[in-house]
DNA sequence: GTCTATAGAAGGATAGAC
DNA sequence: GTCTATCCTTCTATAGAC
């Protein structure tokens, strides 16, 4: 009984996953998701009350889970060379194995921002830029960086990793043309990106 | 008549604009097209026989739109660095005046990856690499800049000019938790992402 | 060319039997 | 807990009057 309803439930939200990330909050359909749960929508409305239930249990789960892989960065125990060429090794093989997640987060961010605030609610970025600051302080002589620009890094350093997969379509249409695969592509980014931010930073 | 029906069809076009990249395909309704147009439903399916094909004319002109403003960096009448420092000017002032649309066009080409191969038909990447190269090649002595590795630096800089506006609800999510204002954000962005790139790539 | 009215289909949600 | 049948709303699309 609750052993059948935890198969069950997962099933749900294992299916309403697939297909909410492949089509989007707007255009996933009750149906579709019954069937790829290998039930029918009666069943889906008994477990979850409406879609909206449904698609902020999934997107929740994903967001956090999307997020919570820039934790690394902010950990201590490599030096910041290091810890470049750590993270866009570990994040872009995370995105090789689910490259179809930022294009949904981001997509379903910009539709309804108010998400945003309620999973960045416990996260406290002045203390973490601090937290890093401090963390490489003894290596800054030999970088150009500077607090306020803190900001601007992240970010690049995320669109360098992020951006290919959110903007697949159009990068693997690009890359056809010149007879370059995707995946290999990707694969080469890996180092790409790190050894330019690295030159990025340096004096 | 015909003066009325292309203000008609034009004040359709244009709503339907403003709608589709709000809301995307999936999203959009054309009741509310018809509202925003200040006409009916019936108008819109005399002009444009189905919802497909009014999106798809609001498609194509945006993604022409988006996609030639990448074209700049294949005309030769600057240094390589000068050209770098150009293109984040204007490219990150042309998404300042329409910030919807980097997300829109991705998210789109995304859910349907076919319509790319249509936009990229009469695009020829090799041969506009090629020139690229041929254009800057007296000045390459001082960068590291490998020809294969062309395909990873163009990705990259439209990834740091293009990325904060696909996620924008997210950055802006993160920049007001530390107080900084997102347009503020952006203006510093066209210097800062100019001398990354160029600090990445000088020997 | 533009409108009102409505057809026809699809989708989310619920009732009720088992 | 799971199913079938169905309600009700919403949406695209068309018919037909002006």
């Amino acid at each position: 009984m609750t052993e059948n309803d935890k198969l069950t439930e997962e099933k749900i939200f294992e299916a309403a996953t697939d297909v909410f990330v492949d089509k989007g909050m707007d255009g996933a359909r009750m149906q579709d998701i019954a069937i790829h749960a290998g039930i029918n929508k009666a069943l889906l409305h008994y477990y979850y009350r409406t879609k909206d239930q449904l698609f902020n249990a999934v997107f929740e789960m994903i967001a956090g889970k999307v997020l919570k892989k820039f934790a690394p960065v902010f950990e201590d125990n490599l030096s910041l060379e290091e810890k470049i060429r750590f993270f866009f090794k570990e994040h872009i093989k995370f995105l090789q194995e689910n490259p179809k997640l930022p294009a949904f987060v981001l997509n379903e961010i910009n539709r309804n921002p108010a998400r945003i605030k309620k999973l960045l609610k416990n996260v406290h970025f002045e203390t973490l830029w601090q937290k890093l600051y401090e963390q490489h302080k003894s290596e800054l002589g030999k970088y150009n960086i500077t607090e306020d620009a803190l900001p601007q890094l992240m970010v690049s350093i995320a669109a360098l990793s992020v951006f290919p997969f959110a903007a697949r379509g159009l990068i693997e249409g690009i890359l056809d043309k010149v007879g370059v695969d995707f995946n290999d592509y990707i694969e080469q980014r890996k180092e790409f990106a790190a050894e330019f931010v690295i030159r990025a930073i340096r004096k």
